[in-house]
RNA sequence: CGGGGUGUAGCGCAGCCCGGUUAGCGCACCUGCUUUGGGAGCAGGGGGUCCCAAGUUCGAAUCUUGGUACCCCGACCA
């Protein structure tokens, strides 16, 4: 058991803080639901970061970057994205300070009112159409396959280190197409690259599906999404793209002659994820110990720990892991050795453990002299002794095996805990105990917004690969061909 | 915005009810020595506007009033 840190039976929400805050991710910082991302969380971030705009770019997409501020009347521009965002939004209202008459503090400067208030950014569609305005007279300018990485704020009531924080990094992308059925495929395609990043970096399993109408985003005709399962059972949207129909282009009077030479609005997509999925990371994975990353975003995928009487057998321990760290390198495995002599070998292994550092070799003079090093492997905590010789190539396996192993682990959990619900009774108990439930629904946001009120039980989505049966409504027992997701969520 | 709670060293807390030496404890930190195969031991040391302001008093971390910040529960939330 590690020190100092909540286990997940007894409080999961501190666990999760610890976990955050102890292991080096983030801090808080004097700013209101503002947060500190720290340098090992920011490392995983890059690494997201990295992993997803080559994605992005191998699907033809760039990048630019549009302005953190928005005139306040762009927003109001399209209606019901208005109505999601404008109690969330905060107000640039001058553009000057200066010294209080007393000279003891600084004032706004009341001559420095701006003729219209700035919003600061909760997304960019606004800022962003206005531009795409300019840019596009014909449909030779089409499409318009853009993303930016970017900070937003969305002043939230209540705020989580990285699950919801008033300011948050993300990347938003925006395009701009021809037709209806082009929009629609590119939003089916990035959530399609969403889900395949969820599983094969971050080795989360997802559901690919749809929002319900009261799900929506706030100016979409339709949201896509995937959906994760956390350790508590509860759901955590991962990453969403939208089909936005012709609303911002409206909004934003975007047309372009089409090839018969007539006037048409253009058809637009947004889709974006957040360093909300680091949050996604810790819930899916870790343990009670500390934080289990995937090999494939670990900022630190192998940590080596001498165990060493004296500088003399330091030296000695370096020098015999120094060609082996190289090997590493030259595989692509980012290796450190940890020589921190301040430190006792107990204390590294706890703490290397708590940073969910993936393996672990220890290497003290008994195996020195027999030719073997200590593997430990975070995911499972199991350890075996090795030979030294050709130890690189087992540990580039081993890496591949935890990627796999932690996903396997968190698709059985989440398989195991997706119930089917076919009454009303049934779904009232059923929701207490963690777990999604899937059942028939009868498609009405009055029926949802009911249940909702009942459970705190929502939507999370319809999934895509639906199998087509013929049901009830759980609710209202009025007839539904599907069956949707029900979770409680983050 | 409603209900509850808390502000004392970097972190976690005691002291406050019942005012009175130099405000204390654990962890962390610094120095030295000994240690090193699962969170080291001993010795020494540094660090405080006791949230802010006003008041009561010979004297306030402690009592009174006002303010403020944060946390939890609710409301709210892609």
């Amino acid at each position: 058991m590690a020190k100092d840190i909540a286990s997940r039976v007894n409080d999961y929400s501190q666990w999760y803080n610890d976990l955050v805050i102890k292991g080096g991710l983030a801090d808080y910082s004097s700013v209101r639901g503002c947060m500190v991302i720290k340098p090992y969380g920011y490392a995983i971030w890059e690494h997201m970061r990295d992993a997803l705009d080559k994605m992005f770019k191998d699907t033809g997409h760039v990048n630019a970057y549009f302005p953190l501020l928005i005139p306040k009347s762009f927003l109001s521009k399209e209606a019901s994205h208005v109505d999601g965002f404008a109690k969330e939004c905060a107000v640039v209202t001058h553009y000057r300070l200066k010294n209080s008459a007393d000279g003891k503090s600084v004032i706004v400067d009341p001559d420095a009112k701006l003729e219209e208030e700035l919003i600061i950014r909760p997304t960019s569609e606004t800022i962003i159409w206005n531009s795409y305005k300019n840019w596009i007279q014909s449909y030779r300018d089409l499409p318009i396959l853009i993303n930016q990485w970017a900070n937003v704020v969305r002043w939230e009531m209540r705020t989580r280190l990285f699950l919801r924080t008033a300011e948050f990094l993300w990347q938003e992308g925006h395009t701009a197409h021809a037709t209806a059925s082009e929009a629609i495929a590119e939003t089916e395609k990035m959530l399609d690259v969403y889900a395949t990043f969820a599983e094969e970096f971050m080795a989360l399993p997802v559901i690919r599906g749809k929002k319900s109408a009261n799900e929506r985003f706030a100016g979409a005709l339709d949201t896509y999404c995937i959906e994760a399962m956390m350790q508590d059972g509860q759901a955590l949207q991962a990453g969403t793209s939208h089909f936005l129909g012709q609303n911002f282009a409206k909004a934003f009077d975007v047309q372009f002659l089409n090839k018969e030479g007539k006037q048409e609005y253009v058809w637009a997509s947004s889709w974006g994820v957040s360093t909300r999925l680091i949050g996604a990371l810790i819930m899916a994975h870790s343990d009670d110990d500390g934080l289990v990353l995937p090999p494939k975003l670990a900022p630190l995928q192998v940590v080596i720990v001498p165990i060493a009487k004296g500088e003399e057998e330091m030296k000695k321990l370096f020098e015999k892991c120094e060609p082996l760290m190289q090997e590493l390198k030259a595989k692509g495995i980012s290796v450190k050795f940890d020589d921190d002599d301040t430190k006792r070998p107990g204390f590294k292994f706890a703490e290397h453990e708590l940073k969910g550092v993936p393996v672990r070799l220890a290497m003290g003079m008994r195996d020195y002299e027999a030719g073997t090093v200590e593997v430990a492997r975070r995911d499972t905590k199991e350890k075996s002794s090795q030979p030294f010789n050709g130890v690189a190539g087992y540990i580039e396996n081993l890496l591949k095996e935890i990627q796999q192993n932690i996903f396997n682990k968190a698709k059985a959990f989440r398989d195991s805990h997706i119930r089917q619900v076919n009454s009303w009774e049934d779904f009232l108990k059923q929701i207490e105990a963690p777990g999604f439930i899937s059942a028939h629904w009868d498609g009405t946001p009055e029926t949802e917004e009911k249940i909702k009120e009942l459970t705190k039980a929502t939507i999370r989505c319809i999934p895509l690969d639906n199998k087509q049966e013929n049901g009830t409504c759980v609710f209202s027992g009025k007839p539904s061909k599907e069956r949707v997701i029900f979770a409680r969520a983050y």
